[in-house]
RNA sequence: GGCCCCUUGGUCAAGCGGUUAAGACGACGCCCUUUCACGGCGUAAUCAUGGGUUCGAUUCCCGUAGGGGUCACCA
């Protein structure tokens, strides 16, 4: 068997949306499991909806991703050039081919017949479709038009009945009437092919093996294969995917924000997660695991896996699956990762950035949820008392008064300000009044932060403080619960 | 509208003729705990619908409904 070839081919019309990266990944994953290349190709042709810079954020977004092209635009190739407008001008003769063989033809229609006979069909309620009116010109009256100069274009002609079958690896054989099929446009007036064409020609021509599209292109499927079959060309296998929605009837769009990769990077995801969750989102595991690194997902993707109707993209899930990643990152991994986001918020020099990492790791689900979470250390925040009321751990304004009163000194007397030290002392104390680790604890969260929820419990917050600003703090609950 | 595809809890989904119908996120409750989180345990919640086929249908067939896709000299 030949050597397993799949191809990513984007058009470069802005970002990188999360659908497309997920057949991206299917696609690079289909290849590296079965030991084969990945090839991406700019299929840039059509030059109104172009967009400067896009191709960049093409491969931008694949290499973060580490879904690494085997040949591509900027690496060539045996096959190349991977640049669709670079490959315009060999398409014509394949078409002439075709003309030759019978299996399609000279067009000189022009676009007023073509939309007068549109309307007509779409008055009537018929499907629109081209009434064949070139197809049985005679050799003659061809070669009249085309010496006469009379633009033209050249048509694939379809069988008038019967019907095709094609075979898609997801969905099985699919079959359909022929009189269904347009005799669609394969090169336009001038001289240039259309996608439908181009698409089939690149593929034969790149050796690709494994088709993996969007849904959207099933309804053509029967064209293509009917393509092949006329150039006698081997038919790849088809993987059509399913679309991502946003909802149950809409698609995921490019306007709410989450559905670009960019868009993601942004709101402090990260790429692995990302690509984990997009790979979930209509594609089952055989086993319990949920959480998989990109060689992982090469080593469980399965193609049977893959569902049929379209998945919803669920931010939440989505967010479990960050704070999954998160968690499993190294200390120094997290740090790099968050320290940014630290010193949004955290100014001071004198804070040890590492311990606050520490604390952060284990609760951080996004990035960009961590300035919010350490406000409190550069300066305490104004706070109501009845921060100081916890039903559960029975502290209420009188009782804090008299813990913080208590912990001051003991705080003073901490020669040398580790955790160590400080847990020390105030268990002692807690040892000393005989009460419950909240009564004393609580309180000097409260005092130390001013706030109800916060990365860690009093005696961590102290430490990071460091010994005078944790005094102070105290001293100013002190004042206010007074 | 024609054609094609799809339909299991709120969401992602396992299942592939006989199951107490997995698991995850979310929700709720409990445990752990100096808050929150992490971790652990548990609860609620699903086979769109009507007919068949069959000893037996979530599973196979047909219809209905709902959803998606597609019908360009766009890709």
């Amino acid at each position: 068997m030949n050597k397993v070839r799949t191809r990513f081919a984007p058009s470069p019309t802005g970002y990188m949306h999360i659908g497309n990266l997920r057949t991206a990944l299917y696609t690079y994953i289909i290849a590296k499991k079965n030991g084969g290349d990945f090839i991406l190709r700019i299929e840039d042709t059509d030059q109104g909806r172009l967009v400067e810079g896009a191709t960049e954020v093409i491969y931008q977004t694949l290499r973060e991703c580490g879904l690494n092209w085997d040949e591509g635009p900027d690496i060539g190739g045996p096959v190349g050039p991977y640049i669709q407008s670079q490959r315009m001008g060999m398409f014509k003769k394949y078409a002439e081919d075709l003309v030759e063989k019978g299996e399609a033809y000279y067009c000189f229609c022009d676009k007023d017949r073509l939309d007068e006979l549109k309307a007509i069909q779409e008055a009537s309620g018929i499907m629109p479709m081209y009434d064949r009116h070139c197809r049985n010109l005679s050799p003659e009256e061809v070669k009249e038009k085309l010496d006469a100069n009379v633009p033209y274009v050249i048509r694939q002609k379809v069988p008038l009945d019967g019907e095709v079958t094609f075979h898609d690896e997801l969905y099985g054989d699919i079959t359909v009437a022929c009189s269904t099929l347009d005799d669609q446009i394969l090169i336009k007036t001038d001289g240039m092919p259309t996608y439908n064409f181009a698409n089939v020609v690149d593929d034969h021509l790149m050796g690709i093996t494994h088709v993996v599209r969007g849904n959207e292109y099933l309804a053509s499927a029967p064209k293509y294969d009917l393509l092949y079959k006329a150039f006698g060309w081997e038919i790849p296998k088809y993987i059509h995917v399913e679309h991502i929605m946003k909802d149950k009837q809409h698609k995921l769009s490019k306007r709410d924000g989450d559905a670009s990769y960019q868009d993601l990077m942004k709101k402090g995801y990260l790429s692995e997660a990302v690509l984990n969750y997009i790979a979930l989102l209509g594609w089952a595991p055989k086993g319990e695991q949920e959480i998989f690194t990109l060689p992982e997902l090469i080593e469980e993707f399965d193609i049977s896996g893959l569902s049929k109707s379209p998945a919803i993209f669920d931010p939440m899930k989505l967010k479990a699956i960050n704070g999954e990643h998160i968690r499993r990152l190294s200390p120094e991994e997290f740090l790099s990762h968050a320290e940014p986001y630290i010193r949004q918020a955290v100014k001071r020099e004198d804070i040890d950035i590492g311990r606050i990492a520490s604390l952060l790791q284990p609760r951080t689900e996004l990035f960009t949820e961590i300035p919010e979470q350490i406000d409190f250390i550069d300066a305490l925040p104004e706070y109501d008392n009845s921060l100081y009321c916890h039903k559960k751990m029975k502290t209420n304004e009188e009782n804090s008064l008299e813990s913080l009163k208590d912990i001051l000194p003991v705080l003073e007397g901490i020669e040398d300000w580790t955790e160590e030290n400080i847990h020390n002392a105030l268990f002692e104390l807690i040892a000393r009044k005989g009460v419950k680790n909240g009564i004393i604890l609580w309180p000097l969260r409260v005092a130390v932060s001013g706030k109800s929820f916060t990365p860690g419990g009093g005696i961590e917050l102290s430490v990071i403080l460091g010994k005078e600003e944790t005094i102070k703090r105290v001293k100013t609950g002190i004042e206010k619960l007074s």
